[in-house]
DNA sequence: CAGCATCCCGAGCGATACTG
DNA sequence: CAGTATCGCTCGGGATGCTG
């Protein structure tokens, strides 16, 4: 999982959302990127797919139970990477 | 960092070690991506590396001090990951 | 709206050989 | 012992166009 995963599984973090949403709210992500991060968090059962059978389409992603407990997890970790960020890009 | 960066930093949270230990507890790494994932780590100030002027050389990387701050945030995730990840793979 | 199919390029990485 | 140099290929991922 890769730097898209990560930022999808923020976004999710604060309840389900559509496709739509998801591809505005992660940054520079492309329709390609975001259709197989999907997939892929999918597969590992770490993000739950349920689509409405309307036209049009609607499609909503949310975090399944084990996607959850990852982010208990990761949350903390990217928080201080966040922090730290800044200040390790400035001092090389 | 990529999946090299977080085991050489696994194998260096137990303490002080050299270039040859690494290559040989971080397994399947190749020189290359040791010496480069080295490289990155120590300009990230999470690595240090120290040189001792002798015949035959000898230089030994440690975690510096944002090193072990990173990897305090980063073991339990690690951990939770190596618990889950079979399950994962088997599910799929 | 929510994707899939193609083409294409450059970074990443493995393998191998050489060096201070 | 602790690296560097070079080659070659795989693959992530961007751009674009099409579909149910």
């Amino acid at each position: 999982m890769s730097k898209w995963g990560v930022l999808v599984l923020l976004a999710l973090t604060d309840g389900t959302h559509r496709w739509g949403e998801l591809r505005r709210e992660v940054d520079g992500i492309s329709e390609k990127m975001l259709a197989s991060t999907l997939r892929t968090l999918e597969t590992d059962g770490i993000v739950s797919r349920t689509s409405y059978p309307e036209v049009p389409p609607r499609v909503e992603y949310a975090l399944t139970e084990l996607g959850r407990e990852l982010m208990e997890h990761m949350l903390p970790l990217v928080q201080w990477v966040a922090l730290r960020a800044d200040g390790i890009v400035r001092e090389r």
